[in-house]
DNA sequence: GGCCAGTCCCTTTTT
DNA sequence: GGGACTGGCC
């Protein structure tokens, strides 16, 4: 296939263009990403440049996989040879080779961050620091926030007088001593470090240079400081650099990407040439008007023009529910009117939304409508507990001197280790400056009582044991020995319960994932199998063959594409989510609602709610700024059942209140407190037919008001007052 | 030393 | 609603 092929002029022009840096730069929906796979088989095709010499950065490693298997109908398997992935990945393989001069060895963990606030817990403890109501967490935020600008320790200038910035000023040399005592680096570290080594070694940084030869990079408007060195160091002798980006989908200020990066390109390459892409091959024109003006509301962005040759669809759909269960439930119902008339399918959904904790309510109402759905994101497969602890054991393999892992595990599963013998243990590990487990070598000079002495002599007898049986074992062999060797089978068996079989099926669930790992990669490793581990992102994780509606935030939405898409939310506060003022962030926000209108093909559904509850707690809620930025010519009204009824009521726009103190409170709203009856918002009632349920909505007063219950087995239902009893 | 129940936070987004 | 932490009990 000719990689040319099957592009617009325009497109063509930028794939051809080899010779010098050059910035694509363009709306949504444009083809950038496209453009960017056609260039890199082109390169290889027109053999401009070897596949083994060429760089390209995605955002996730998801996106990074699926751009070297569509290379691949062009070119065949002479792409394996190219460097695809994100930035932390391609770092992280650069340090794996080259970390040494910094005093870490090539066996280094990569801390997620529940291993770094224990790190940060130790260092605050061991310095016994009074934290004054600011948490270890505002701490590494803070840290993460100065690496994600390559601010360095010595260089940081706290503002005087203000305690967060003096704490961190105080803490952030001895987490990074304490990681380096440890062997570890943290994710910012990731790409931090590969600079540190390029700046102090110029051959190290020569060496690159001509290994890449020439570097690709997607999603360029979310690119932070260390990145945009990382291209420039790496890009700026050949010069043979292409960047691809739309600073109208710049999503990720708030972890340091910075939109002045498309500026500082065109300063660090200059002469770059500029590519436009201005029409859209994406969406409907309805979506891509209703989008544009949405977005033109900001101020800082560059102008473009986006137009498509694709009908004008369908208007975008409004639907305005009571609460976040009225919500969830008539998107249930809009999605399966659009299975019966439009003939879709479950994968032809995705439902975005601003915060995680959105996703509760869509999922009870979708499993009570039986309608397949994939989350992304949430807990994390490899953050429960029962994985972490399990894969901790691997990494102390890894890296005997990462105590965190080590005291993670000491103990897991029990094993009579308990505050008393940790304490003693760290105390000489201290003096001794060793790690807690090289520590365990001097188990004889321990003053300890016998039975701690056993119980650790036996701790590391075991860790020994599995450590020789890695030399003549498979990993996916090894990897069963471990569950075997830690008796975590029996552990959660004796435990027993559901919890337990869960915890042990999930266990279970890791070996499958060993297997799977060892059966793609050509080479699997412990080590190459725990990398894969810390940089595996959210929509990594995201089954997107099978048949199921998609749930996941704005942010994971970035990149996709989906037929029908649903936005749900939109209430002031929440989308935009209001936490500081600043007319930035209020732009950030509407980006962020702009890359979820651009995600849709056919069909937009927007909602929102005149309740929202947050950490337990009911309020009205007013629409969103957003909504009334898209023209009405474009938006039409979903008058589905309850719509109806309300709409007979009362003006709609009543219900919208400003004023936070006309507001009920739960406790506030209760129905009858004449009669005996205290039935609130969260109450559980029983009623004669349908059972057991779940208040979430109260209507009106005393023993006529009308109750809105999600009943256990029977689903959402309104109920007179009079006709329920209060349970318990 | 281990477990459980109660309490106190907090809540944006993620590599 | 839930996760982290604490205090009390076995
Ligand atoms: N010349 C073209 N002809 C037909 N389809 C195209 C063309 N260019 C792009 N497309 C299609 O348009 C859609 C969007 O392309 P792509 O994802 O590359 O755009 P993008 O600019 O990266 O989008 P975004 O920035 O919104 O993520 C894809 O389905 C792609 O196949």
């Amino acid at each position: 296939m000719n990689p040319l092929a099957g592009l617009n002029p325009e497109q063509a022009k930028a794939v051809a263009y080899v010779g010098g840096p050059s910035l694509i730069f363009a709306g949504a929906g444009s083809g950038k990403t496209k453009v960017l796979t056609h260039k890199i088989a082109y390169l290889i095709d027109q053999q401009i440049i070897s596949p083994e010499h060429i760089l390209a950065v995605t955002f996730t490693n998801k996106a990074a996989k699926e751009l070297r298997s569509r290379i691949e109908n062009y070119v065949g398997n002479k792409v394996r040879s190219a460097t695809i992935g994100t930035f932390h990945s391609i770092c992280a393989q650069i340090l794996r080779r080259e970390i040494e001069p910094l005093g870490f060895t090539t066996g280094f963990t990569i801390y997620d961050e529940s291993d770094q606030l224990s790190l940060m817990k130790k260092v605050i403890a061991e310095r016994s620091i009074v934290l004054q109501g600011i948490t270890p967490q505002n701490i590494l935020s803070k840290i993460s926030s100065l690496k994600s600008k390559w601010i360095e320790p010595e260089s940081y200038q706290p503002r005087k007088g203000i305690l967060p910035d003096l704490l961190v000023k105080q803490l952030y040399p001895h987490y990074q001593d304490a990681l380096k005592q440890a062997n570890s680096l943290d994710f910012d570290d990731l790409l931090i470090f590969p600079l540190k080594i390029f700046s102090s070694y110029p051959e190290v940084l020569e060496k690159y240079q001509r290994k890449f030869k020439f570097i690709l990079v997607d999603e360029y408007q979310d690119t932070n400081k260390p990145q945009f060195m990382f291209v420039d160091m790496l890009g700026r002798k050949h010069r043979r650099v292409c960047v691809v980006g739309d600073d109208d989908q710049s999503i990720y200020s708030w972890r340091g990407a910075d939109i002045e990066n498309i500026l500082r390109f065109e300063d660090a390459f200059p002469k770059a040439k500029v590519f436009k892409l201005e029409q859209n091959y994406r969406s409907t024109n309805t979506i891509l008007k209703a989008a544009s003006a949405v977005v033109s509301n900001n101020i800082h962005r560059a102008k473009k023009t986006l137009w498509s040759e694709n009908k004008e669809g369908e208007p975008l759909s409004k639907i305005m529910a009571e609460d976040e269960y009225d919500e969830a439930a008539r998107i249930a119902s809009d999605i399966k009117v659009e299975i019966l008339h439009a003939k879709r399918k479950f994968k032809d959904f995705a439902i975005l939304y601003r915060t995680n904790a959105q996703s509760r309510v869509l999922e009870d109402i979708l499993r009570r409508n039986n309608i397949v759905y994939v989350l992304v994101g949430g807990v994390k497969f490899y953050d429960r507990k029962e994985i972490k602890d399990t894969l901790a054991f691997f990494h102390l393999l890894c890296n005997p001197k990462d105590d965190v892992s080590f005291k993670r595990i000491v103990n897991f599963p029990p094993r009579g280790i308990g505050k008393t013998t940790l304490d003693y243990v760290e105390a000489f590990a201290q003096k001794n400056h060793l790690s807690l487990y090289e520590s365990l070598a001097q188990l004889d000079s321990f003053e300890l009582s016998p039975r701690s002495i056993q119980a650790l002599a036996q701790f590391y007898q075991m860790v020994e044991r599995i450590q020789s049986s890695l030399t003549t074992l498979s990993f996916e062999e090894w990897s069963r020995i471990v569950i075997l060797e830690l008796g975590l089978r029996e552990y959660f068996k004796e435990i027993g319960g559901e919890e337990a079989l869960e915890r042990l099926a999930n266990v279970d669930e890791l070996l499958n994932d060993i297997s799977k790992f060892c059966s793609d990669e050509q080479n699997p490793t412990l080590e190459s199998y725990l990398e894969k581990v810390a940089l595996n992102t959210q929509i990594d994780s995201w089954e997107d063959t099978k048949n199921a509606v998609s749930l996941m935030t704005l942010h994971s939405a970035k990149g996709l594409e989906f037929p029908v898409v649903f936005i749900c939310g939109l209430n002031q506060g929440l989308l935009p989510m209001e936490r500081d003022m600043a007319e930035k962030s209020i732009e950030e926000e509407r980006r962020l609602f702009y890359v979820g209108l651009t995600r849709a093909k056919e069909k937009v559904y927007l909602s929102c709610s005149e309740l929202r509850t947050y950490a337990g707690e009911t309020k009205y809620s007013s629409e969103s700024r957003f909504l009334s930025e898209i023209p009405a010519e474009l938006i039409q009204v979903k008058s589905s059942k309850e719509n109806v009824i309300s709409a007979s009521r009362q003006p709609r726009k009543s219900y919208f209140r400003k004023d936070v103190d006309a507001i009920k409170t739960p406790e506030q709203s209760s129905v009858a407190p004449e009669t005996s009856q205290q039935i609130q918002i969260g109450s559980i009632v029983t009623h004669q037919i349908f059972g057991a349920g779940k208040v979430f909505g109260i209507d009106g007063y005393g023993p006529n008001a009308k109750l809105h219950i999600m009943f256990r087995s029977a689903g959402q239902k309104t109920i007179i007052a009079k006709y329920v009893k209060l349970s318990l």
